[in-house]
RNA sequence: GGAGAAGUGGCCGAGAGGCUGAAGGCGCUCGCCUGCUAAGCGAGAGCAGGGGUGAAUGCUCCUGCCGAGGGUUCGAAUCCCUCCUUCUCCGCCA
């Protein structure tokens, strides 16, 4: 969510922004601004009849004290009935139009930072490679023909069970997954992320605190006979761990690493990587979320997507990473980056990992805040960023690590994490 | 799932329709005081929204906030309803 005040002060600034996102929400300047005006012009006009209600109220309440009824006080309670009616009217006028205001807001995006490329997905830029794609000597097979020897991937009775998108994973995979994990996770509290395990199950709340309701509302499973809402990511959890909350800006920056399943209902994505795991309902993802100090958050965005290369070099896989441009960017997001393994089943390079800024748009939903010895409470600002999506992440060690029998080369930062250290899966 | 109890400022805790944004205590900040510290004395201190004013850090006024949202009333922390949360007992359960 925007500063409703920013948009007062400076429209022209923002529809710019906007712009950069390719025009996005720029139309609803002109309502917000006109229903702010609207807002502020009934609030006056009810805070004028609160405040003459409650100075009456009290002559009444000293007359009484004094002993002193009388028709002038039966008066001045009947006058104070009136106007206590007027004060309701205004008031479900001021509800009305500061719910509209509020739908309203809740979908305008975040401003792109002005480093994030304006334009469409095709403006997105790539601004690192590492490694080279490996060159087979035999024809790789992907992740699913890898799997089907020793029967590691069962889409078949995934869908019988749950689905289409729907998978079992089994046997070796399994303890890679878990390695993964166990890596991932020693890795980022080592840097100083606190582990933490959350709910997956989350009230509305927290989705329209992450900014995920109302915008993405048809991707997530929600649960209606207990209104709670399935996350697609632990961002959700570990954004509205600290909502409603000031923090203590000594204690900047908060960061989490989170392990859960997440869930995504793939709605508009038929015919779309339906082979495999690559896109599934659910899968288990390591995730690290910052809270940080306005003034930090670049830095911050920059730490934690070295984390996540570092974590792609170390396990072997070869990369870029893509600035994305604004106009591709989530509604939180005011600056993004992916990285893309490579999949040589695909020969190119696809989303494994992503690092989002989402500066102060999460936190003023959320209402988090920090506050210090000098100044505040202000707004924190809140970045999220993949350690380790599994899935995605199988499938690019299974590809790039085949050998010409089938087997699975494990990473060496992996193996420690695995029974029996082994060099290869599937032996 | 059933039966009870409770949610007040950073914390503890009073308050049971009318100068209570909220006693008292602890903690905190700034003065004063004693050679330092402690004690003592004085003062101050919350959040949000909005109006006025100023070039501005600001100043000033108003409104709202005693878990959340409604209601009753001239007036609600106090009465009523709904929800949320916590605790206790019973049941169930990994």
């Amino acid at each position: 969510m925007l500063d409703i005040k920013l948009i007062r002060s400076d429209p022209d600034a923002v529809r710019q922004a906007l712009r950069r996102r390719g025009g996005v929400a720029e139309h609803a300047l002109d309502t917000l601004l006109a229903l702010d005006t609207s807002r502020r012009e009934l609030l006056v006009q009810v805070e004028e009849k609160r405040n003459l209600r409650n100075s009456v109220s009290e002559e009444i309440a000293k007359a009484k004290k004094a002993g002193l009824g009388g028709p002038e006080v039966e008066a001045k309670v009947a006058a104070m009935r009136e106007v206590g009616g007027a004060i309701k009217d205004l008031d479900a006028q001021l509800k009305e139009i500061e719910a509209q205001l509020e739908v309203e807001l809740l979908q305008v995006p975040n401003l792109p930072d002005p480093t994030a490329p304006a334009g469409g997905e095709e403006e997105s830029r790539e601004e690192r490679r590492w490694g080279t794609p490996r060159q087979f000597d035999f024809p790789p097979r992907d992740h699913l023909d890898l799997a089907a020897p020793r029967d590691l991937i069962d889409m078949e009775r995934g869908a019988k069970v749950g689905g289409s998108r729907f998978a079992y994973l089994k046997g070796d995979l399994v303890f890679l997954q878990f390695a993964l994990v166990q890596y991932a996770l020693h890795k980022l509290a080592a840097k100083g992320f606190r582990p933490v395990v959350p709910p997956v199950l989350v009230r509305d709340e927290a989705m329209y605190g992450t900014g995920f309701f109302p915008t993405d509302m048809q991707q997530v499973y929600q649960i209606e006979a207990d209104a709670l809402n399935l996350v697609g990511t632990s961002e959700v959890p570990l954004a509205a761990l600290h909502m409603n909350e000031i923090l203590d800006e000594a204690d900047l920056p908060v960061r989490y690493v989170g392990y859960s399943t997440c869930f995504r209902r793939e709605a508009g994505a038929a015919g779309k990587d339906t082979r495999g795991i690559f896109r599934v309902h659910q899968f288990d993802k390591v995730e690290m979320f910052s809270f940080c100090h306005p003034d930090s958050s670049r830095e911050e965005h920059d730490f934690m997507w070295g984390i996540e290369r570092e974590i792609l070099e170390e396990l072997g896989l070869p990369y870029r990473s893509v600035n994305i441009a604004a106009g591709d960017l989530g509604a939180s997001a005011a600056k993004k980056y992916d990285n893309e393994a490579w999949i040589p089943s695909q020969e190119r390079y696809r989303e494994v990992t992503s690092c989002s800024n989402c500066t102060d748009y999460q936190s003023r939903r959320l209402k988090c805040r920090a506050k210090g010895e000098k100044g505040g409470p202000y707004l924190v600002h809140t970045l999220n960023g993949t350690v380790v999506a599994v899935g995605r992440t199988i499938i690019a060690i299974m590809e790039n690590f085949q050998t010409a029998d089938g087997l699975i080369e494990v990473p060496s930062v992996l193996r420690p994490h695995i029974p029996g250290a082994p060099e290869y899966l599937g032996a």
